[in-house]
DNA sequence: TATAAACACGAAAACGTTTGCGCAACTTTA
DNA sequence: TAAAGTTGCGCAAACGTTTTCGTGTTTATA
């Protein structure tokens, strides 16, 4: 790579002073105008653009933000990106990712590397290792600092910060009070392990839905998938039993759009047999057959209000206290659940 | 934030010259072991980590890559960023992304934001705008100064730098193939506008093969999407005419899963009726009913290759010439197109 | 005991920028 | 014509590092 032009260069070209380049492409009048275009004139003609890091270092500022997520092969991640970037952007930040890959030490190591001084702020989505193991000190020593961080979808509620949330426990209870709604007796949940935060929010509101209509809970139409083993067979578990459940309540897509293939595959047909509801944030629930009720989270919002409530943190803008957003969601209603 | 902790502060704590503390931290044997121990535990108590944009600015290098995407809520493109992401760490670099949102005026205003010395490098995947304008200066202004820069799926073939490519042509070539061999006759082309360089390559395979097995190509077969229309309208007048096709080859996973759709509303039985192949980076393929055949791109992989080819020039261990890979693509034989 | 080597540390430059202050030289005012 | 003001530019510090080269003191060698 050619050596990039610096003010230095312009001055000794000159013969000026390196101030003097400085004030004349800032159009001071502190330099004579002659002077100043023809410094401007050259500075043009070679490109001349301010270096980024001089500056970051000078003003003990990036204007950069940076973000931490589990992995970002998920729509619902790269949506929430999608959203932090493009508020970002407007607030004149860029974004750098890393990803943890559901991995404590990566997640930790990330944050290191981006608090030695090159983001002025962390937005995070934890990691399942950590939410698993509860190891926290990481982000204590954050906060410790009063180190600007933003934590979404994936949150621990002792960490004293700004969060943003999806409106687990009300999604999951307006989709059971629908399924309940059609008609459906026996509800079964597809849920994640208990340490996953959503997974077990979700399951609140399911079982919020289920009292509220004077349901008891049957703990064995409730199945917690171990992310390591084989989804497939461990879905055909809660189908494929002596008394089926006749509504499916799943905490993503994929749960959802296995548990519609494995149904079919078992002769059961969609609704009448089985009544189907997902979690969602990608395309797949779209063209299912049939396409599938989903309760759909707005990742590109949860982006932009992370973006948001950061900037305002870094630039002390914010309330004292910290901020707790919900992002609520709304049920689409599709062929799964209608009769 | 509370303000960091820095050699000079650490420094005046001890008495000392900044060098000498520098020193320490780096077990230098100039410094006499008691002094180090000392200041090596202060710097550990407060969690002392040296300043990225102090070292990135003293050695001239920053260890960062810059991605520039048209989107990022885009399966092909989130794999793709996954792969650079992946071999970027591995090998001490983190990762930087924009979004031109397929606009020219953001794509030059990334690039410059990101050559004002934060970046080593540059990946990026060509916007709609630019392509259809063929606006490419900003990137001969790059390529003028030497700097590193790797382009991937939407390349421009002018441009001097390394490239890699999904094998398009390959890949519709062997779909096209598919499609004749189980007996189809009159095979649409669903694609895109001729300056989508990916979709005029993948007419291009699709045409090889038809004329090598001797098939006139019928024009009227070849459909060319607008992105700004309404999609659905579109891809009915593929399937909705007097005489339909009993194939199609759509370019992507969203024109395949919406001809799909519009064929089983119309009462077309699939594959008998109409047999369908889509190119595929996602998931919805798999969850179709019947599952779509799909020409699987290896985004991954592609964005391992960019992030290699472009470390390599950042290090100076490439060849001179530039490199064009190319990934090829494999065809997942699903129940579309199975008799 | 003079000389050489070893030891322990500091000064300063360099990366690229901005900006307050100082200081000549010139121009205006009384 | 002396005092005051204006113009045009340079100096130097600051942001936080690393590293080369000195330098003064102590220890070992002849």
């Amino acid at each position: 790579m050619k050596p990039r032009i610096t003010l230095k260069k312009i001055a000794k070209e000159f013969g000026v002073s390196i101030s003097t380049v400085s004030k004349a492409l800032k159009d001071s009048h502190e330099i004579s105008e002659e002077v100043r275009e023809r410094i401007q004139a050259f500075a043009d003609f070679y490109n001349y653009k301010p270096n980024s890091l001089a500056l970051q270092l000078r003003n003990q500022k990036t204007s950069v933000i940076g973000v931490i997520i589990p992995e970002i092969v998920h729509h619902f991640f790269s949506t929430v990106i999608d959203g932090i970037e493009q508020y970002a952007n407007e607030k004149g930040y860029n974004v750098m990712v890393c990803l943890s890959n559901e991995s404590y030490q990566k997640e930790v190591s990330n944050i290191s590397v981006l608090t030695r001084g090159s983001v002025d702020g962390l937005i995070i989505s934890i990691s399942r290792e950590t939410q698993e193991n509860e190891n926290y000190q990481h982000f204590d020593a954050l906060l410790n600092d009063d180190f600007p961080l933003v934590l979404f979808d994936r949150i621990h509620d002792k960490l004293q910060c700004d969060k943003v949330i999806i409106d687990d426990v009300g999604g999951a209870y307006k989709a059971a009070n629908h399924l309940i709604d059609i008609g459906s007796k026996r509800i079964a949940l597809i849920t994640t392990q208990d340490y996953v935060t959503v997974g077990s929010l979700r399951k609140e509101g399911y079982i919020k839905s289920l009292k509220n209509h004077g349901i008891v809970i049957d703990e064995s139409l409730i199945y917690k998938i171990d992310d390591n083993q084989n989804l497939y067979e461990q879905i055909e578990k809660v189908i494929n039993v002596q008394n089926p459940p006749d509504a499916i309540l799943a905490v993503n897509e994929i749960y959802a759009a296995n548990a519609l293939k494995i149904a079919k595959e078992r002769g059961l047909t969609i609704p009448d047999d089985i009544a189907i509801i997902g979690f969602t944030s990608g395309l797949i629930s779209e063209f299912t057959s049939p396409p599938l009720t989903s309760v759909v989270q707005h990742g590109y919002l949860m982006g932009k209000q992370a973006a948001e409530l950061l900037i305002n943190r870094i630039e002390n803008t914010a309330p004292k206290e910290f901020q707790k957003e919900v992002i609520s969601t709304n049920l689409k209603i599709r062929k799964s659940t209608k009769r």
